[in-house]
RNA sequence: GGCAGGUUGCCCGAGUGGCCAAAGGGAGCUGACUGUAAAUCAGCCGCGCAAGCUACGGGAGUUCGAAUCUCUCACCUGCCA
């Protein structure tokens, strides 16, 4: 497909980690980069020029979310994603592959380190009925807003995704969670490797019918769960494919994040962009971009932000904690977000406990500034060839509470 | 002045002889959150490490046993004058 979509800059001496150049219809994004979620056409409590102020370079959306509300068509009859939300840079859109974990299963998605033998207790959210089921053909979902019954299929999800127009669109794939057995993940691997084939053929036919609109490129997902064997057989089985890109997904327990993205990552050619999909805590990104992942996607610095939880180089804290009434200082010491070069703890502090709106929209703020900072200053520390010593130092700090 | 009703833990509010340290909310406190069914969810929430102690307006009773029954005092609220 289109061979100039990704630049290769500056690379990691021993590793797979490097910088690069993702091109777009809609701009430029410099890799590493962190792109925030707007799953339902929103970064949720902020405007899109809050984003752009913040240094996101580009959004995230779902189209499973879109089509059950308000729609493809609409968002299509609006001129796309973008016009829509009134987001001038590059999109993404991710096919809902993952709500077939997410609505099917419940599971969370990673799990902490150390699991000895899952406890189920544990790992299955509680109460959450079943709302989606998968054979060979693709998914049926039950709506989880209205309880209709739906069906995505990979020709489906390219259709939705070629309606909302999304820059780089992904590959209708099987999202496992870790209590599937060895047995189901191979089958499962094999399964989404028949949908991106099928995702590859009505792609190119949509592509093809509508030479007038920007071209979206189409990023193949690398399943496997936590088998060497299937990962890399999985890339193996995507590149003939023709992809313009890959989206590295699927649940997993944290300590083995750095190995499954190597393993993906040396399987594919050094052009080709990777999108690692759904991670986004500091320790997990630094793993990522050192084993070969370019772009990151995380609710994490959103959804935590509502909920009162406040990124710092010191830690992950609660800001609604009691501690924080009489603070007068900023979210974050030296943290140059509109937040924290505004507002105070107390102030955030005050916020939460009374309810107001704002807090969600300032504690947002800054946590996505503080995540796409943090991959930005990895960016330049591998322009500058300190990848290992700001590692040392931003994890040393942010981990020093223990 | 007469009649009726009421007073429960920080707040609201259930409970009308034992299963009541007392339902349920709220507030408060703590924790979780990784391609968003999430401005959500979970735990704690009289004191004490514990044996136990103190509690349902105050006091006095009845009873094996009272937040619940009786008497009395205080205060509050309706309706009648």
């Amino acid at each position: 497909m289109k061979s100039d979509g990704f630049t290769v800059g500056r690379s990691l001496p021993d590793s797979l980690g490097r910088t690069g150049i993702l091109r777009t219809p809609h701009g430029d994004i410099a890799t590493p980069a962190f792109i925030a979620v707007g799953t339902k056409a929103s970064v949720k409590a902020v405007l899109p020029e809050s984003v752009s102020a913040l240094g996101g370079q580009a959004v995230l959306a779902n189209a499973y979310h879109l089509y059950l509300q308000p729609g493809p068509d609409i968002v299509e009859s609006a001129g796309g994603l973008g016009r829509f939300m009134n987001w001038p840079g590059p999109t993404f859109t991710d096919s809902g592959g993952f709500q077939v974990l997410s609505l099917g299963a419940g599971f969370k998605k990673v799990l902490a380190m150390n699991v000895d033998g899952l406890r189920s207790d544990d790992v299955i959210a509680a109460g959450k009925t079943r709302l989606a089921t998968v054979d060979e053909d693709g998914v049926t979902f039950k709506s989880h807003l209205d309880g209709s019954k739906h069906r995505f299929t990979p020709e489906v999800s390219m259709r939705i995704q070629h309606q909302l127009g999304a820059d780089i669109i992904f590959a209708f794939d099987e999202c496992t969670t870790l209590m599937n057995t060895r047995d189901y993940q191979e089958r499962s691997v094999e399964r989404t490797e028949r949908w991106a084939r099928r995702c590859v053929t009505e792609h190119r036919r949509l592509t093809e019918s509508r030479p007038d609109k920007p071209y979206q490129a189409l990023f193949g997902v690398v399943q496997g769960a936590q088998y060497e064997d299937l990962r890399r057989g999985a890339v193996r089985g995507l590149l003939p494919l023709g992809f313009d890109g890959f989206g590295i997904g699927g649940a997993l327990e944290k300590e083995n994040l750095g190995a499954i993205v190597r393993w993906c990552c040396e399987e594919m050619p050094q052009e080709m962009p990777r999108h690692l999909l759904g991670i986004g805590e500091p320790d997990d990104i630094f793993t990522a971009v050192e084993n070969g992942a370019d772009t990151f996607d995380c609710v994490s610095p959103s959804r935590v932000a509502r909920n009162g939880a406040i990124y710092s180089t010191d830690g992950r804290y609660n800001v609604v904690t009691a501690r924080y009434r009489r603070d007068f200082g900023p979210l974050a010491a030296g943290c140059d977000c509109y937040t924290c070069t505004h507002y105070t703890r107390a102030y955030l502090h005050h916020l939460f406990k009374a309810r107001e709106m704002a807090s969600c929209t300032l504690a947002t703020i800054h946590n996505e500034r503080f995540i796409v900072r943090l991959v930005d200053d990895i960016r330049l520390s591998i322009e500058r060839g300190d990848f290992a010593d700001f590692r040392a130092e931003f994890l040393g700090s942010y981990y020093a509470r223990g």
